[in-house]
RNA sequence: GGGCCGUUAGCUUAGUUGGUAGAGCAGGGGACUCUUAAUCCCAAGGUCGAAGGUUCGAAUCCUUCACGGCCCA
């Protein structure tokens, strides 16, 4: 019947066969139940000597993993969500009709199966199978069984091959929500209320960079997908939820690195009548919660050891541009953007650090290049230069820098707060500045939000606010060392 | 955007100075009642990422492009 062609034509064989099946019953039936996890089967019958027998009858079901024909005896790997077991299916149990069937299911199959537990003479728990049947006919190949899927593309565009046959990948996953779960614990416990804001803005804003603009036919206007949802959980604030937070995707219209998603998931939440000390405490404390939801304290992450127990280190961005470059961007002959720039040819850094328009840039590209990468160790980066910081409080001391932290662990950005600005009329100014920037072609400057000012001018409590990045929490927290494995189905070019 | 590396069967891969692609697993046929990367026998499976070019001859050398990874911006 076949022709020569059909031979090594897997997904031709395979529907040849799931005909066949057809044929002779449900090949996709709705339900295997009663059923027990697989995993837990191995504890319950630790004591179980091999070469004994269990009398107790179980049901599974799972993937088949493997298969090793051995005449009138077939062994078949089963896989659930919660382990592998493997069927021990003989001849003269299950009768010529039904041992022919199982000697003929293929890899990836779907398999559920009752029979008595019993342990092998060489040890490995079974299960004695006296009934079974197909759940789900598999129509391609799976990936190799002893190397796996390794290939880096694939595991990416195909993830469902990787959770199939990676169990590192799939745990990564697990620890993920586990993480989430931590945190929401975290903040609940502490008398925050988890809310929603929209995902689709008339105006985008709460951070510096490039939105997605989409479109709504009805109302015939453009929406832009949030960066943010700052100034939202503000509103909630000003309306007197004191402590709120939101744990969401945002979108940012920008490249993607190791680090870089065009989705991901923030954290924000804010906290009114605390300042940016008190946000600081609150971050060690519940980046240490999320890592013992999942292990230690101690993490490996890019060939670095990384200790995560609080407290961490405090220090001023002025204080770490100086250790690292000996420029004192808090001086008086350092006021100006060429006054800056001046002190960065001076010490030999125009080749290592880019220009930038104004001061307050031209800080953030002199710290982004020179302290950030040597930032290994969990540390609070504090009091950033105003113009990058459009919604922090001026420090009392120095108008030019803001309450504002950053928590760096192994070079990344994972955390970013500040004493909320709360002053309506600072507040304009501020967006004016922005607009400004904007009109000087600064295409992340944020826009003026007229409606969020109006909100603020009923009055807005002191607050503390933050935001967290989850994926490269969980990156750090599993060791992961891109964030496209830390994201099931991360963005790729097509 | 720049540099480097990679792309060979469903998966994991070998491929010499350029001489016409080889294996393991998976799949097919057969043997086997304690295997577990099962084993043994047989047969099959390839547009060598794509398109050009050099050459008598290209998986191999050159160019461009696509996708991915790492590093830099």
């Amino acid at each position: 019947m076949d022709e020569q062609g059909e031979h090594g034509d897997v997904f031709a064989e395979r529907r040849d066969k799931l005909a066949t099946w057809r044929a002779a019953g449900d090949a996709y039936p709705t339900e295997y139940q009663p059923r027990d996890e697989i995993g837990p089967l191995h504890g319950a019958y630790e004591s179980l000597e091999a070469g004994q027998d269990s009398t107790d009858v179980h049901r599974i079901a799972g993937r088949v993993m493997a298969r090793r024909g051995h005449g009138k005896l077939t062994f078949v790997v089963l896989k659930d969500f919660s382990g592998e077991v493997q069927l021990f299916a003989q001849l003269d149990v299950l009768g010529q009709e039904r041992y022919a069937a199982i000697e003929d299911v293929d890899l990836g199959d779907f398999v559920g199966a009752e029979g008595t537990v019993m342990r092998t003479r060489r040890g490995e728990l079974s299960l004695r199978v006296t009934s079974w049947q197909l759940l789900a006919k598999s129509l391609r190949p799976m990936p190799e069984k002893f190397h796996g899927l390794t290939d880096v593309e694939t595991r990416y565009r195909r993830r469902y091959l990787d959770l199939m046959v990676n169990d590192d990948s799939r745990e990564v996953f697990v620890k993920r929500a586990r993480i989430i779960r931590a945190i929401r614990e975290f903040l609940d416990g502490r008398g925050f209320v988890e809310v929603e804001t929209p995902v689709l803005q008339p105006l985008y804003g709460g951070a510096l960079a490039r939105p997605f603009v989409t479109h709504h036919n009805e109302l015939e206007r453009d929406l832009y997908l949030r960066i943010a949802t700052e100034l939202y959980l503000k509103r909630c604030i000003i309306g007197g939820i004191d402590r709120v937070y939101e744990m969401g995707k945002d979108f940012r219209n920008e490249g993607v690195s190791f680090k870089h998603n065009p989705e991901f998931t923030m954290l924000e939440t804010y906290e009114a009548y605390v300042d940016y000390n008190h946000v600081m405490t609150m971050v060690e404390e519940m980046s240490a919660a999320a890592a013992r939801s999942v292990g230690a304290l101690q993490v490996r992450f890019r060939d670095h050891d990384i200790d995560l127990t609080p407290p961490w280190p405090r220090l001023t961005m002025r204080k770490a541009i100086e250790q690292e470059t000996g420029i004192d961007i808090g001086a008086d002959d350092a006021r100006t953007v060429a006054d800056l720039q001046a002190a960065i040819k001076a010490k030999g850094l125009e080749g290592a650090v880019p220009l930038a328009p104004t001061w307050g840039a031209q800080v953030d590209e002199l710290f982004s290049a020179c302290v950030e990468p040597k930032l290994v160790q969990p540390v609070f980066i504090t009091e950033h230069p105003l113009e990058t910081s459009p919604f922090a409080k001026k420090t009392p001391h120095d108008p030019r820098f803001v309450e504002r932290f950053e928590g760096f662990i192994a070079g990344m950005e994972l955390s970013n707060a500040f004493s909320e600005l709360n002053d309506p009329e600072d507040q304009r100014e501020r967006f004016m500045q922005q607009m400004q920037d904007l009109a000087d072609g600064d295409e992340t400057a944020h826009r003026l939000d007229e409606d969020f000012l109006e909100a603020m001018e009923h009055g807005m409590p002191p607050t503390g606010g933050l935001g967290m990045g989850i994926d490269r929490l969980v990156m750090v927290l599993t060791g992961a060392p891109s964030i496209r494995d830390v994201v099931l189905f991360p963005a790729l070019r097509s």
